[in-house]
DNA sequence: TAAAAAAAATGTAATATTTCACTTTCTATA
DNA sequence: TATAGAAAGTGAAATATTACATTTTTTTTA
């Protein structure tokens, strides 16, 4: 019990922010917690499904995930990779109450899952709270317009600079990494095929703007990569 | 005075069900309605522009918006389009209030621009209505990702496709319309040049799938249409 | 740890898309 | 209504991308 609740509240970010003294009082602190549940996933495990009802937010302790959209003809498109400390699902909450797309562990995780009735009931008589929320939801329209952007005018070597370094700034914070995203996960990101995925990193490997060995990537040379993905 | 509340309210949609007094209370309408003013817009003139700080949002009465999108290489992209009644510019406001893409006026359009502070306002003591903006961003956000999700797993065909019918079914609602898009336009909304865009078009002509006249297009086979969309 | 399965890599042919240079057709307005 | 400028349309070459067939490497698991 006390465990959890350091847990809770030694993560920094997004969660602490909303959920603290700040927008929520100690007994709407205690309805959430009382209604929250902490579990596992293994990597491929899904944490939230497309297609079902939303039941319930992710708070991601531990982690990464994809948000991962597939349609009916089986072709499969991530959207976008999240890391802990992240609240996922809220974009799903408060429309329709149908998860738009999965959210799908790329490597082992651990997250509570908070009541989206719950929720609710305190977003209604703390209106802090939801504009925080409000926040939340609008920040990831804006990465998900972002996104859109890139890939609508940019071609895959541009596009593949620009998720290149988004990776390696946002989510592993570091110039060299292990990507934990198999080719075809990656051409589902780029939004392309898996051979030019991998034909694009040879290129770039080639070039002496990344190394590459496996999944292990180290970006030599930011500044082309930026360029490429500014230009491509 | 009397004219524009009756204009208020006789536009059954997005407005009426958030400002409504459901949501809101006689003293924060008059707020709300004392802070706006009522203004006209010319085809090509701009509701809000990408960049700037987000000071209004507008509530659209008459005619049809383009959101759109430009790069510092030129380059134009069109995200969405819009008729009147909506709200527009709602994804902005809680966030850091910069506009992350313009508005643009594809036809002569009327609106009325709401103060976003006296928005703010109203929404922090009145969380019924926050949770309606909330639901208001996130339906946008929705619209977003689908939009998105096409354009990545389709091809250019099957993105016109499925642009058709969209503008078709929700924008004109009637499968005999007058476009109100260039091709030029039309190809910043599919994500390809406008070559691509006449030639497809010319295509689904000759196919005996649309009949186009300039501006002028009939739908005249909405099952081979839906079927390019879903396969392409 | 050996075998099976999955993922990565490669080269080439087929296809899709853009770019370019140009003509034709509209449309606004002087 | 003549005319300039914009928009639409065309065809062909250049480029980008995918699809396919196949091999190599890595990972999983019996």
């Amino acid at each position: 019990m006390i465990e959890k609740d350091e847990n809770i509240l030694s993560s920094e970010k997004n969660l602490l922010k909303i959920i603290s003294s700040q927008y929520i009082n100690e007994e709407d602190f205690e309805k959430l917690y009382d209604s929250s549940v902490i579990l596992q996933f293994k990597k491929g495990e899904v944490l939230l499904k497309q297609g079902m009802k939303t039941t319930h937010l992710v708070f991601l302790t531990t982690g990464m995930v994809k948000f991962n959209y597939h349609d009916n003809s089986g072709k499969n498109l991530i959207l976008m990779v999240s890391k802990a400390p992240a609240i996922l699902g809220g974009a799903n909450i408060f429309y329709d109450g149908i998860n738009i797309f999965s959210i799908t562990a790329i490597e082992d995780c651990e997250g509570y899952l908070i009541d989206v009735e719950q929720l609710k009931t305190i977003a209604l008589n703390n209106s802090n709270f939801a504009m925080k929320l409000l926040e939340l939801v609008s920040g990831m329209f804006k990465d998900s317009v972002f996104n859109f952007i890139s890939l609508a005018h940019k071609q895959v070597n541009g596009r593949i600079a620009e998720i290149l370094l988004y990776l390696s700034r946002t989510i592993y914070e570091s110039e060299t990494f292990t990507l934990n995203l198999s080719r075809l996960e990656f051409a589902e990101f780029v939004g392309c095929s898996k051979e030019n995925v991998i034909n694009t990193l040879r290129k770039f490997h080639n070039d002496g703007i990344i190394e590459i060995t496996g999944k292990h990537i180290v970006i030599k040379d930011t500044g082309k990569l930026n360029k490429i993905s500014k230009v491509g």
